[in-house]
DNA sequence: CAGTGGTCTAGACCACCCT
DNA sequence: GGGTGGTCTAGACCACTGC
């Protein structure tokens, strides 16, 4: 299952974190230690805690140990790319997932075209869908998802999992993403759908891109204010742009 | 003054980037030419580019090589935990701080309880502090500075910059926070202060902490939500929690 | 085929923490 | 002092790209 080694030492070490098998404010084994554990060298196994770092899950102090960080936090950094039927799964909730709209568009859409000016003149899918949570609209998400490099979207991709389709079955590699978060004005429609009392809505725009470069997907979210939250873990830069 | 060979390099590399040494859509010399080109073994330019790869700055292709992405779009994601007078030196804006508040208190003011009540009865320092640009009221930052660890807060260090402060006077090594993004409604001061039509305010609520897993500061940033926008760069996870 | 990045290793030396 | 993490190296083998 696992791609490599460092992945799967990882991945151990999330899960026995998880199931509290080493515990927030505790050390984990040393990286010697580490090295028996997994039968594998030094570096191999600082990869492996490295990922843990960028993730928030561990801190390392020199001279002592790597230390389990808190996560009690109510909510846990699950940022990076995920989607929603992800979350879902992550977070447990009892959410729904309404299709709006499923179209193969030949010109991007104008809703669009305000954010995504580049593809104003690219063909793809349009598809809007409405998410709710516990029976109540909180998010829009309106995608269009760019063909090429995605040449079909069958509907019950649509209503379970994009991305479960677009990586098991058409093996694209989702890679990454810029996002964008602001605050907006919505027309009558969104306003109606999400049941806002005014016109603000909290925006998450982003462009999603595959391993090859290629720009796959665009997306606009349009969330209630008073359920949106967007939780993040972040590390000092040492690098100066 | 670069601290390791690896950061070093890395370094450089961002600034070439920057100065369009390496433009975007071209590849990076291979990984055998930056070894001849810094000196160093492979292992640690792959470190260097690692980190680049983090930063959203670069794409690594198997087979091919390390392309440059594009980030011509407007934002540049500058997330990980920056000052306001670190974003203002990056974008070169405008930018003025006036402080409102700077005073030792016993135990947490009232107005932080609701975010951070695990830390009701710690000392600290609190600092309120209105952030202008082009002379508009965009932001008001509050800060609590908790002490221990923190001593002492000299008033030209409110005015100017916290963290240089901290790091430079005070030799704390900041390391990483959690941040959340939300909607609130904020009080009359709050709605006068930053000249609000109504009392909605994007908040960003954040625990910092320093590189021995001390927690030594809260803030929370009421943004205007017509000028608020936060850019981000994501990688999808092939890690599950 | 040669060139690229992806992974892993074994060993070295250093800096820091603790007792 | 012995144990911890921080850094760097030289070399190996693999998988993919492109000619």
């Amino acid at each position: 299952m696992a791609q490599s080694k460092v992945s799967a030492i990882a991945q151990d070490l999330v899960d026995k974190i998880k199931h509290q098998q080493y515990k927030p404010g505790e050390y984990l084994p040393s990286e010697h230690q580490l090295m028996d554990l997994y039968g594998a060298s030094r570096e191999t196994i600082r990869k492996a805690l490295t990922s843990l770092t960028d993730l928030g899950l561990i801190q390392k102090i020199r001279g002592k140990g790597s230390i389990v960080l808190n996560l009690d936090r109510y909510t846990f950094p699950i940022s990076g790319i995920s989607s929603f039927a992800e979350l879902n799964n992550q977070l447990g909730l009892k959410a729904e997932t309404k299709v709006l709209l499923l179209q193969k568009e030949d010109h991007l859409p104008t809703s669009f075209i305000k954010y995504f000016p580049e593809e104003k003149n690219s063909a793809g899918f349009h598809l809007e869908r409405l998410r709710l949570i516990e029976g109540q609209a909180d998010v829009l998400d309106c995608d269009y998802l760019l063909s090429p490099p995605i040449n079909s979207l069958p509907k019950d991709a649509a209503e379970t999992s994009i991305y479960n389709y677009l990586e098991n079955k058409e093996k694209l590699e989702i890679s990454y993403a810029t996002k964008e978060i602001s605050v907006c004005k919505v027309d009558k429609r969104i306003q109606d759908l999400l049941q806002l009392d005014n016109k603000l809505a909290v925006l998450v725009a982003s462009r999603n891109y595959l391993a090859d470069t290629t720009k796959f997907e665009l997306t606009l979210s349009y969330h209630r204010p008073d359920k949106f939250k967007f939780v993040d873990f972040a590390r000092r830069k040492k690098i100066k742009f």
